[in-house]
DNA sequence: CAATTTTTTTAGGTTCGTCTAAATTTATAT
DNA sequence: ATATAAATTTAGACGAACCTAAAAAAATTG
């Protein structure tokens, strides 16, 4: 397993983010987005380009391979998980965590991650509401977002819970909610942002905390 | 306030730590301890000592200047800290922390370091049983114990606290208890192991946490 | 105390990541 | 379609931290 420099992961980072508003990354874009200089954006892309980490063409941007992919996945769920910890544990506001993040990312420590995640509950998303890939470099983005993000008239599908303690497990077997149960959205109260919705053409009310519990898409 | 690259710490750490056998450290005690050749340590110490950190007399060796001194042992809180925090909260073993807790003893935040410190509940040692400085780079040795630990008749000096939160100064502040406080212990309660102290003439009761939390000397 | 060994320094070179300035390629506009 | 503008690459250099080999200083030893 190669090891990579904390520059060189901060130009994965940096090329992974960027491609996903265009399919290829331009030299220009690099250089801006890291504060460095087009020439040194071309010297680093050389050198990506030989370990395999990505496609250059000269002059015609660049663009991740699957090692890279894998980098900058890897880094990205360190940085959130950082997120997390400083926010939830340090009482970090969470417009601080950045730069001190930024530094934590590039720690390595496969066993230091995984133990951070389990220590934090294996949160799914970092206080910017950001999505925190697992071990596997797998995105929650699968799981949509929480009840409490989506609007009246909605037809929509459970995929997950965020809290996963037996007390609240025991309240969605209550209310009849279960994995992949189909849920209507019929209106949002406006006092308390509870939300009325059916299910199994049952009408219920359930609470914004609860809400903010549910995953559904 | 200059900034330090990673390799400066570790030398500026290094030097301390063999500081402490010999008053003059060598340029190949250096360069073994560090793994690396004594020419490249003689450029680092003609570095180091340009930036005031140490005084270097060529052939004669090395020894650390007050901020010398000062970056070691914030380097060392950092890494005692993180040891703390990786066993305790992540439950490595006592054996698999030391190579994490060097990359994440480089992390530049003052804020995370004393978030972390306060989290860990102010440790006064690693899990290896070093002494960890505090936030003032002071070492739990000087400090004396906790009152606690202390039997009555004894006439003590107070050095420092180990809650530094506004809350428990503030309580030590209406107790008249400040650094440097000349306090007599008068007896134990057996049912609470409550302190009866005199300060300044005065007679006082201490409960056994805040005895726990003032260290005497 | 003179010779040898050890330690340390100097000299010169390498790699990494950066820079500026100049050259080249691509894109834009008249 | 050709001239101009913008983006990109090349060339050459720099500082940091390292290296090897050779020179110089200090320590050791007969």
């Amino acid at each position: 397993m190669a090891l990579f420099s904390f520059t060189e992961e901060n130009y994965i980072k940096c090329i992974y983010h960027l491609g996903k508003s265009s399919p290829m990354v331009s030299t220009n874009a690099i250089a801006q987005n890291l504060n460095t200089k087009a020439a040194s954006v071309t010297d680093m892309l050389r050198k990506l380009s030989d370990k395999e980490i990505l496609i250059y063409q000269k002059y015609k941007g660049v663009k991740l391979k699957a090692l890279g992919e894998s980098i900058a996945i890897k880094t990205i769920r360190k940085q959130r998980l950082w997120e997390c910890f400083l926010v939830e544990k340090l009482e970090f506001g969470w417009d601080e965590v950045l730069e001190v993040a930024e530094q934590l990312e590039h720690i390595q420590s496969p066993k230091l991650t995984d133990s951070l995640d389990a220590f934090l509950g294996f949160p799914s998303y970092d206080p910017h509401g950001d999505p925190i890939p697992n071990k596997q470099g797998v995105f929650p983005s699968s799981l949509g977002k929480t009840l409490d993000a989506y609007k009246p008239g909605l037809k929509l599908k459970i995929t997950a819970v965020k809290d996963s303690s037996p007390e609240f497990l025991r309240y969605l077997e209550k209310l009849k909610i279960d994995l992949k149960t189909k849920i209507e959205i019929i209106e949002i109260e406006d006092f308390d942002q509870s939300m009325v919705v059916k299910i199994d053409g049952v009408v219920r009310s359930l609470s914004q905390v609860t809400c903010q519990n549910i995953y559904a898409q």
